[in-house]
DNA sequence: CTGAAAGCGCTTACAG
DNA sequence: CTGAAAGCGCTTACAG
């Protein structure tokens, strides 16, 4: 059991001290307007000379505000973390905090078992909002939450038509934007590397680039999915280039495909960007690093995680007129790999 | 404010469902020992008709306990979450919770004043224990939170002498299994990228260097300090270049001074490993992605982030002989780079 | 094994 | 502007 010595002072001491009731004390705490001065001023000493902080259990219990909220990873804890997207998401949730006085509880379905008791925990009024980060379009999640009543807002747009508001990389236009540059680079046999099926991010970023190479006139010389991966980047690559060796110029739905499609590139002998161009999806910081540097999409994934703070906040208190969901524009940051 | 239309049922409705006292609902549902089964029965089947969840904020209040533990990021959190070590700290963090029923609060220190009121926050009895991950030796929130009781356990060593638990990786010997390699690898003029004088981290991976260095029966060619990224690994690689330019061994305290140490060699036309072998440490993505691979002295990141947790559990829960401090093993991962 | 009661530390109509 | 009182939803001695 807990053992813990230190005994904190609470409201009715305070308002002892000040000599006042607690209603009194509490008001003055919280800044309310029918306060005297005097009273104000006491309560502020009291405050001061215990060096007493609110119990904020007891202060949710009774407002009903718990002022957290919670982001949920709906993947495999351990495997979502170790995507670099996830900390970049994570730095613009916080920035979007800052100031609010909200805290961040931060929740991972473990397995599907823990999904369902996520689920039920989220619903049970711990958290005024719950952020859902879901990569899968078809995670059961977000409906599950939104229709109990809790606000909630979506990173990337889910699959099946639900009724939560969501905010995502305009990831059409930048596999567009991709097919465009690789056009323009003078390439005549352009394939794909495209994400999963499964998931939107997979989905738009190659319907985007087939709708860019139907604006040149071009047929795409061959379109091979993958899982996100380095590894599954570079097995798709192996494929493309058993399949269309003709093939000079390539655009990988996420930096860690291309990255990892270069390598296969580089091994069999193909120089970078001179025989093969190579665009990935991200601009993270492995396109920087990455040699030769990576032509890239930059999705404002900080943005991203700002907006649904901020969009997830505006709900919970109440504010009209939030549209309800947006798109971050993406952008094509061209480097030495094409 | 709020308008959340989910009115969640009470322990109240469950017991008059359950045609029980509040009493045998609360102990039937907390699995006490002294209930009928036919009470046991009842409740469990009020629960499940009602999707009864007990509110946490309630029984908080009353036991006493939040059944959450706080991460406490004590860097301006902005910073800190861009650095991937941080992402892989989360993993184990999140296995060392799992099964334990305990939520996870993540704070971050976003600037002086913050800092302050985390402190206040975290010794207001909000949660159970503290997590604290001080990349700084000298920060004074440990020192300030287990004064006042709190449960708390440290990432990484801390450089005033506090009396706090830490865990930490075996930093000093991952530096001397740096300078033991290269020497094997034949190299005469060895030198070393540190990292920052103010981080358990920079000192104890330059002694255990300079204790191989000795052992070995060498003169260190040339110590240059750098904050830990991959800007300042170049910079100091330009440095040591310039005074030393002998050079054919550099031992980087950090992956990504290394990398921004090889981006240097490569322009200033020196061949890696063949003109100077490189090493790094954490054993991070970057090394095996960097070109060429990257040896690194690889240090259990998730591990620590799963230690750390185990030991803050336990301390919460007061059981008996717990070791103050672990430092966990380090070893070098040669790759092509040396 | 069970229930009535007090208590966890706050907020907030309500009456003055 | 202020205080007494009720209430937020739970747990837990205490007496039976």
């Amino acid at each position: 059991m807990v053992e813990q010595s230190r005994e904190m002072p609470t409201l009715d001491e305070v308002a002892r001290v000040a000599g006042v009731s607690r209603s009194t004390a509490s008001r003055a705490i919280n800044g309310q307007v029918y306060v005297s001065a005097k009273a104000r001023e006491a309560v502020t000493n009291a405050v001061a000379s215990l060096g007493y902080s609110p119990n904020l259990l007891a202060r949710s219990l009774a407002t009903k505000r718990t002022n957290s909220i919670a982001l949920v990873l709906s993947e495999r804890g351990d495997t979502v973390l170790a995507d670099p997207f996830f900390a970049r998401v994570l730095r613009g949730v916080h920035a979007g905090l800052s100031g609010s006085g909200m805290q961040l509880v931060l929740l991972m379905a473990q397995d599907e078992q823990a999904q369902g008791e996520l689920g039920q925990y989220l619903c049970a009024g711990h958290v005024d909002g719950a952020l859902v980060v879901s990569l899968h379009g078809d995670d059961p999640l977000p409906d599950q939450l939104a229709s109990s009543g809790l606000p909630v807002v979506l990173l990337g747009r889910p699959l099946a038509k639900v009724d939560v508001p969501y905010v995502d990389a305009d990831n059409s236009t930048g596999g567009e934007l991709a097919a465009a540059h690789l056009v323009e680079r003078g390439r005549r046999h352009i394939a794909t590397i495209a994400g999963p099926r499964d998931m939107a991010a997979g989905i738009d970023r190659l319907s985007g680039w087939r709708r860019g190479m139907t604006a040149a006139k071009r047929r795409p010389a061959g379109v091979v999915h993958a899982d996100f991966t380095a590894a599954g980047g570079a097995a798709a690559m192996r494929e493309l280039l058993a399949a269309y060796p003709e093939v000079d110029g390539v655009f990988a739905a996420s930096d860690l495909m291309a990255v990892g499609a270069m390598q296969v590139l580089r091994e069999a002998g193909r120089r970078i960007p001179q025989d093969v161009a190579v665009v990935g999806f991200d601009d993270s910081e492995l396109a920087e690093t990455a040699v030769p540097p990576l032509t890239s999409v930059r999705q404002p994934i900080e943005e991203m995680g700002r907006a649904i703070t901020l969009r997830l906040i505006a709900q919970i208190n109440a504010v009209a007129d939030q549209p309800s969901s947006v798109l971050l524009p993406t952008e094509l940051v061209p480097r030495e790999s094409s």
